[in-house]
DNA sequence: GTCAATTCACATGAAAGAGACCACGGTCTAGTG
DNA sequence: CTAGACCGTGGTCTCTTTCATGTGAATTGACGA
């Protein structure tokens, strides 16, 4: 393109015709205005925190669902809520929203603590201080402030799983150490088993309260589409059927409201990005595509050459023979892979847990089984769509230097 | 034929080490008046 | 005399290894009918 060509580009993007007209309204940090089948929930928490307006501490707050059911965004949604009546009738209130998922921020004890003093207004050195020191300063800063404190932690049972629940002990036993601060803790997990495999004596005190939340059916996925796509794409840009089809995609999804609404952003990108007036159900499909390729390339390049090397080492295999791979055979090639690429071979320990990280991920499908006199073993299969598969074979070959 | 013991090929768990990163306090050094 | 460089100690964090233990059914082999 020359540099001519470029500004007739820009001047014909201006006057075409947008799809969008507010595309933020589909991003999964937007809180809109009314959350629409979730009044009974919404109700639920405001009862259960509403006493914080009166200076008394709420109770300890446990939600559950899957995601993409509106937890996050009801939490977010009422405490802002809350601050603002806070505000008005000038009640000392202090909200933070932590994702305990979120790397290098908040997924250890350390960071978690720090993170949340940092929020209170004190720096706090990324690593360095023992972690006792950090609550001493989170105590004492938290204290200074004298104010009621909820503490939202999303996706609290990563944290959990990684850590080990003796912060959630730790964390409970906030308010015996303070005298004029308190603090309300609510917990947001998607697993629904969560609570179960935490010590008695916190589950107790944590979950005072707790509240589901449903995943959403097709119906209700739906109106929420047609709420925020009605704000965000220019009248009739939606071809019928597409509305249906991609809630009919995500309610599959255990209805996965932000599933759907990333679904049809993405859609209608690729809609403006081929000049189409209009986005149709092909975009649907280039979309669901789309994102499936990007989430697996993210997660490949952001991932050690021993992970891709394993990873290559699958579809190797899988590409050789149909049917099933056992950990053994990944094992012998991803050595003999190592020597050609001059990578120190990692013991078959580490690797099992490698593959069993890729279940996770959901790049592949593991099971164990057993094959009785034979042993046992994880039987792996690729659950990557098979025309994704040259796309990511590049990408490794590009990271191990295989070319 | 039946049934318990054996066996395989890993899975899974726990603990601990290596190496990177970092804060803090003490000591050394060079520059300044 | 003092600010800044430098060093040692002690801390966290991630990735990994080492050692130990667990596991489920096909196979084996003893046993009795």
């Amino acid at each position: 393109m020359t540099q001519k060509g470029l500004k007739l580009f820009f001047d014909d993007f201006i006057k075409k015709n947008a799809i969008f007209t507010d595309k933020k309204v589909l991003q999964s940090q937007y809180i809109p205005e009314s959350i629409v089948h979730r009044d009974e929930q919404i109700r639920q928490v405001a009862n259960i925190l509403a006493p914080a307006l009166r200076v008394e501490k709420p109770s300890n707050l446990f939600i559950y669902g899957k995601t993409g059911t509106g937890k996050t965004l009801t939490i977010k949604y009422i405490t802002n809520q809350i601050l603002e009546s806070a505000k008005e009738n000038n009640v000392d209130i202090f909200t933070l929203y932590i994702n305990c998922k979120l790397k290098r921020i908040a997924d250890t004890e350390y960071r978690l603590i720090a993170q949340i003093t940092r929020q209170l207004g004190k720096e706090i050195p990324p690593t360095g201080l023992p972690t006792d020191e950090v609550y001493k300063i989170f105590y004492s800063t938290l204290e200074k402030k004298k104010t009621l404190l909820i503490l939202v932690l999303d996706e609290i049972d990563q944290l959990v799983k990684k850590t080990g629940d003796e912060i959630l002990y730790n964390l409970t036993r906030i308010n015996e150490e303070l005298k004029e601060s308190q603090v309300t803790i609510i917990g947001i997990s998607n697993d629904l088993l969560f609570i179960d495999h935490i010590d008695p004596r916190v589950k107790s005190s944590l979950s005072e309260e707790e509240i589901i939340f449903p995943p959403y059916n097709a119906l209700q996925i739906q109106s929420i589409l047609k709420e925020r796509s009605d704000k965000a794409f220019r009248k009739d840009v939606l071809e019928g059927g597409v509305l249906e089809k991609c809630a009919a995609y995500a309610a599959r999804e255990h209805g996965d409201a932000r599933r759907a609404l990333e679904l049809i952003r993405v859609a209608g990108e690729i809609a403006e990005r081929s000049s189409h007036e209009k986005i149709t159900i092909k975009h649907l499909d280039l979309a669901e595509e789309k994102i499936e390729r990007d989430r697996l390339s993210d997660i490949i390049l952001t991932q050690p050459k021993q992970f891709q090397a394993t990873l290559y080492s699958i579809i190797k295999i899988g590409n050789e023979k149909k049917g099933v791979i056992f950990t053994g055979e990944i094992y012998e090639l991803y050595k003999s892979l190592c020597d050609t690429v001059g990578l120190r071979p990692l013991t078959q320990r580490r690797v099992s847990d490698i593959i069993c990280e890729m279940d996770m991920l959901g790049i592949i499908n593991a099971s164990i089984i057993s094959k009785g006199r034979y042993g046992r073993t994880r039987e792996i299969s690729l659950s990557v769509p098979p025309q994704s598969i040259p796309v990511i074979t590049n990408i490794l070959e590009e990271g191990l230097d295989l070319k």
